[in-house]
DNA sequence: TAATCGATCTTTTTT
DNA sequence: AGATCGATTA
């Protein structure tokens, strides 16, 4: 009755099926996580008959809650109408419908952490950026941990002496506001839940069914909303890898999920461990490294795919031979001829550091390799965004201060330092819940001619933004800089052009050259999606807030191009052909790395190794330049914790790097690249040993020189017909012979070009 | 108010 | 090396 459920392994369909206790699901790396969850969600629909909008599920990112959406109503429709959010939307959504209960404006907005620092900033006058930075970053690991500035073990968080006190200050200006920061999106909810038996009882009445993601990445406080949104008769389903957890520096706390069955008694554990992506000589890469690990709650995957080849450990005497390294070796593997022919995007270049990305674009774009950086683009950080949302802001939460301050002189409208404290000062005494705040305040204020004129100009520009909103001013016809189509973005046009940010920024693009109106433009047409009103700002700017990944307009999700990426950002994707490059100490793992910080880096390290399906590249420098100085560096870690025999190892190994064991692998390295290495920039020499597989029919020829890890080398004495095809025979240069099919897959072979 | 010049520092960052 | 920030200068 549910061919749904058939084509899933044994422990999945447990875990589908599994119902009554709490559930934590141990999904290993590749291990089909995914497709459990979606398909619970619709098989509890369809056939347990809960309502959709009964089941909860979260997940820590946009782009998770996206997919699991799209592929849970493949199976079942109705699974559109469950709630799929981040954490971060739950609590926004949350606090949205509650925000009189909060203490909120209605249009509050959402800060992010450079708006933290800006408000730690009017609290603080003169202080250093970099100071004001740090505190934004404890007050935001406070509320991770789900510590109040009068919480005692606020100290276990920062102890110097005035962080407490100012931790306070910062929450009341805050709350004087009325907007929130990204830790309030989850520590309010809680906080109005235990202090709302009844809205509490409504929402656990509400989400009978309540799934949660990458649990091992959830933060305390994200484990108290949990715990407040669970019912005696809520089930509560979390998924999650140990191994994979990567966020510690940013609050999220292992212990959750090591400790999940204790907080929710009775709990039954189910082991997903078997990975259907990667080639077994990966995987067990992978394990090896991470078992390194202690305090692991221990999995044993097992690779569903055998055969396939070692990884393979390249050592590179700098990043430039590293970049090119990787270049060439995606450059042969695209223009392959035979079956193994590669496109661009199976490949992906993994690093450490977003600086070292710039090192292989370079090189990339140099050989006319399309190539896609994954998480720098940084569009909503450029300051020509900001201003413009400072400005949606302020018009979405009048009392905004921060906004205020940010654009009330932006460009210049005579509106000096003086004149915006007292503004400001003149705000707390008598307009603090004037509906329009700020900019009463501002009326009222004494200043000088000057200022009260520049005033003038800017409540004006923001009372016709809100008479747009409210359908009470006509759209502009004027000839402005940017073009407005539907809905929201006619305000955010006139805003934009009105307030004179769009003329201040366009004279910057033709001095610098800078493109800031264009993207401003961009700003304005994204804004066309919601609809001119206020609830449709705050929508906007909350979407914003929430989910800044922008769709690259001009490359579609499927262009063909080669990844470059963070390790942090790979987790939950995967890629057939995967280059993690930088494997150096003091590079990955950062040599201040020890105890539990280096288990994290190692789990790092397993993220990234187990993104690879088909193929692994490691790379490490014997030299680097770092911070403008060339310096020598010694192999990663993470290497010498890996067995020899499961790598490959090509170009010069530094002395004491396994060498002296005299492994097939070592012997091979040194050998085996001799050519190799040497004929780096020729066109078929090369690399192309490496990239080269047994796999297929037709490309073995007669005398075509091979090597096999146990027997070394030897040529090919012929091929003859058999049952199952065609059968190579192989002689190898000790005197031995062997036979085996030509469709034979073996890690140990390896192709090594024709001529010797 | 903007441009420019040195001093300083250098992770990762779903939200 | 290169970005970033704050102070200095025009």
């Amino acid at each position: 009755m549910c061919e749904y459920l058939d084509s899933l392994n044994p422990e999945q369909q447990q875990a589908v099926l599994h119902d009554g206790k709490s559930l934590l699901i141990l999904a290993g790396a590749g291990s089909g996580k995914t497709r459990v969850i979606t398909t619970k969600i619709a098989y509890l629909i369809r056939e347990r008959g809960f309502p959709p909008a009964s089941i909860l599920a979260v997940t820590f990112t946009n782009k998770a809650a996206r997919e699991m959406a799209a592929r849970a109503s493949r199976i079942e429709a109705r699974a559109c109408g469950a709630m799929l959010k981040t954490f971060h939307s739950f609590g926004a959504w949350f606090l949205r419908r509650n925000a009189a209960l909060a203490g909120l404006h209605p249009g509050f907005v959402i800060y992010d952490d450079d708006d933290a620092v800006s408000l730690l900033g009017t609290l603080l006058e003169d202080t250093p950026k970099i100071e004001l930075r740090k505190i934004a970053a404890d007050i935001s690991r406070a509320k991770d941990y789900f510590l109040s500035p009068e919480d005692p073990e606020l100290d276990l968080v920062d102890h110097t002496p005035g962080f407490r006190g100012l931790y306070a200050r910062y929450e009341e200006k805050k709350r004087k506001i009325g907007n929130v920061d990204f830790g309030d999106l989850i520590k309010m909810p809680v906080e109005i839940l235990r202090n709302n038996a009844g809205l509490a009882a409504g929402l656990r009445d509400r989400f009978s069914v309540i799934m949660v993601d990458e649990y091992q990445d959830s933060n305390v406080a994200q484990f108290r909303l949990l715990y407040e949104l669970k019912g005696k008769t809520t089930y509560l389903c979390a998924v999650g890898d140990d191994d994979q957890s990567i966020y510690r520096f940013r609050g999220a706390e292992v212990k959750n999920i090591l400790e999940f069955p204790d907080r929710f008694p009775g709990t039954d554990i189910i082991r997903l461990e078997r990975n259907y992506r990667s080639f077994a000589p990966i995987l067990n890469l992978a394990s090896q490294v991470v078992n390194h690990n202690s305090g692991r709650l221990g999995k044993t995957l097992t690779a569903c795919r055998a055969g396939g080849k070692k990884p393979v450990l390249a050592f590179l005497p700098d990043q430039d031979e590293e970049a090119r390294f990787c270049a060439e070796l995606i450059g042969r593997s695209v223009t392959d001829a035979g079956p193994e022919r590669a496109r661009y995007s199976d490949w992906a270049i993994f690093y450490r550091t977003n600086a070292q990305s710039r090192g292989f674009e370079t090189e990339l774009v140099w050989r006319r390799i399309p190539y896609r950086v994954v998480g720098s683009l940084k569009f909503y950080e450029r300051e020509e965004i900001k201003d413009a949302l400072a400005l949606f802001a302020l018009l979405a939460n009048p009392r905004d201060e921060v906004a205020f301050r940010r654009m009330v002189n932006k460009p210049a409208r005579g509106i000096g330092g003086a004149s915006v404290e007292k503004i400001i000062d003149v705000f707390e005494k008598q307009f603090l819940f004037s509906e329009k705040g700020l900019l009463e305040a501002a009326r009222q204020a004494a200043l000088s001619p000057k200022a009260a004129a520049g005033v003038k100009v800017f409540a004006g520009v923001l009372d016709r933004g809100r008479a747009l909103l409210a359908g009470k001013a006509d759209r502009l016809s004027a000839r402005m800089p940017l073009k407005s189509g539907e809905g929201l973005s006619v305000c955010a046009a006139a805003l934009i052009c009105d307030s004179g940010l769009a003329g201040y920024h366009s004279s910057h693009d033709e001095v610098n050259g800078y493109q800031r109106t264009e993207n401003l433009q961009e700003l304005v047409d994204a804004a066309s999606l919601y609809p001119a009103s206020m609830d449709g700002l705050a929508e906007f700017l909350e979407h914003i807030e929430l989910d800044r990944s922008i769709e690259e307009k001009n490359r579609p999700e499927d262009f063909d191009a080669v990844t470059l990426i963070t390790l942090h950002n790979t987790k939950g994707l995967e890629f057939r052909r995967v280059v993690l490059t930088g494997l150096e100490q003091g590079i990955f793992p950062r040599d201040d790395k020890e105890a539990d910080d280096l288990e994290e880096e190692r789990r790092l390290f397993y993220v990234g190794v187990t993104r690879a399906m088909d193929e692994l590249y490691l790379c490490s420098c014997a030299m680097r330049r770092m911070y403008g100085r060339t310096q020598p560096m010694l192999p990663s870690l993470f290497l010498r914790e890996a067995d020899k025999s499961l790598l490959r190892i090509i170009g010069a190994a530094p002395a004491g790097f396994g060498a002296g064991k005299g492994g097939a692998a070592g012997t091979h390295g040194q050998a085996g690249c001799g050519t190799g290495y040497g004929g780096y920039g020729a066109e078929n020499g090369g690399y192309g040993a490496v990239t080269g597989k047994s796999s297929s029919d037709g490309r073995w020829k007669q005398g075509e020189r091979v090597f096999h890890d146990d027997q070394g080398y030897g040529s090919i004495a012929g091929i003859e017909e058999g049952e199952d095809g065609p059968v190579i025979k192989v002689r190898f240069d000790n005197g031995h012979e062997t036979r085996f099919l030509s469709t034979y897959q073996s890690s140990k072979f390896t192709k090594i070009g024709s001529e010797d």
